[in-house]
DNA sequence: CGCCCTGTTGAATCTGGTCAAACTAAGTGG
DNA sequence: CCACTTAGTTTGACCAGATTCAACAGGGCG
């Protein structure tokens, strides 16, 4: 067994031409020769459609989902109708992970855009799990990455204001594409202000006019679902962030 | 390894005088003769006032540890001052497991109360679970938990009216109770008002303005931090929980 | 070309926050 | 044991930010 403070590993060049799993955390312990084992284990690919759902809450865990490309939002939601996203995920992510306590997913699951996601069975994925040493490592790793970020958001939903909510997610989003190497200033959105206000806890309209306030104010330019951000100090002012 | 599928495991009749480890998922599947383990483990014991702080935020993640009795709450925050609390925690949960993304605490932990904790050090931790064949399983299973609590207080903290939050969090706390043979219905508070308004994301005021009116309607009984839910059909109706 | 979905803006309303003050309980020290 | 301090709780008055409802604009797609 691995030991639980070992290094990160060095993110070895594989590359799954289904998954894009060289860029998983989970399976970068894995030496390029092994490859065959990716092939060997992911069976299915999914294409999904704008507004497809993969999977709903309590439903059985049964697949694991690794995002090839597209984005995914997942929700929970109460009886009457509002929901709460938890997260916006992108390619490369891991869905499905967080099923593992109580065998059911705990929320749903469904594209923003036109998404291609491999399909992982449970029995493969531990099967793969199982040549990789670090594998387990790998995925606390993630989990606890993925409770840090929920922090954050439960931050931002129990004590900032609207004005600072928005500010903290173009930051996020910039970051995120900035570690992926795009642009971090210039970026589309793959998802509507209703969703973008479902994620901040705030209304729809809201979004939107804080949106017309920061380009009055020249902090961002939008042209409906594309974004500049002009003045990135300025936002991470105004975003008032968690002090660590 | 074990595979990740497999059966909650029954609860061995461990018990760790020092630290109630008996009670904690991690450890199992320890069998009774493996005692002795966790006294070699399990180095120091700590003993908190009201107050005092068990790790903040931004420290080197050295320690992991199990709450013997009383409790903690952990939190994170702004540089203004402005705070999220993410959690409060009881005797036989295991604190500081999150911080192992980054190697550091990512939020603060402190005692409600007069509290002891059993700190285990990291080496021991990991000497320990390599002892446990379903260890890294469990804590798995501990995080994907820990996530979907997390989910759900995001929903609550996003798109909750202070009553249904309110009545959220006693619905929460009375089942928390069940589950340990305490009573469902009545129970001591060992935060303040201004914890609970500090977790769920309203003011202190609004927590004591709805337990008034909670206290006017009959449903419940407040005397300072005693608590007595006279009406749990009627709390689970306007806490409009997640549904399944 | 026209429909529908998304985004935007305005006006009225309201929930919950802020500020201030009174009150209670529990210590604390003389 | 009592005066005094401190922390926690409660209530009231007022206010502001955000929601809701409604109308409308503009792109994209069939």
């Amino acid at each position: 067994m691995v030991p639980l403070a070992m290094q990160e590993p060095a993110c070895a060049a594989i590359e799954c031409q289904d998954c894009g799993f060289y860029r998983i955390g989970l399976f970068m312990g894995l030496d390029s020769g092994d490859t065959t084992l990716l092939d060997r284990y992911v069976k299915k690919k999914h294409m999904l459609k704008r507004g497809q759902v993969l999977y709903r809450a309590g439903e059985a865990f049964t697949c694991v989902y690794a995002i090839r490309s597209g984005s995914v939002k997942t929700y929970i939601s109460t009886d009457d109708g509002r929901l709460q996203i938890t997260g916006f995920h992108i390619p490369g992510e891991l869905l499905g992970l967080n099923a593992m306590d109580d065998k059911r997913y705990n929320c749903d699951a469904m594209a923003l855009e036109t998404t291609s996601v491999c399909e992982i069975s449970l029995d493969c994925f531990e099967a793969l799990a199982r040549q990789i040493p670090s594998a387990h490592y790998q995925m606390l790793r993630m989990m606890s990455k993925e409770i840090k970020l929920n922090q954050e958001l439960m931050l931002l939903l129990g004590k900032k204001s609207a004005e600072e909510r928005l500010a903290t997610y173009l930051l996020t989003l910039s970051r995120r594409f900035a570690l992926r190497n795009y642009s971090p200033t210039r970026f589309n959105l793959s998802m509507s202000r209703g969703d973008i206000g479902d994620y901040l806890g705030i209304a729809e309209e809201t979004v939107c006019r804080i949106f017309t306030r920061f380009q009055e104010e020249g902090v961002v330019t939008t042209e409906r679902r594309h974004i500049i951000l002009n003045d990135l100090k300025r936002l991470s002012a105004i975003a008032c962030e968690p002090c660590h």
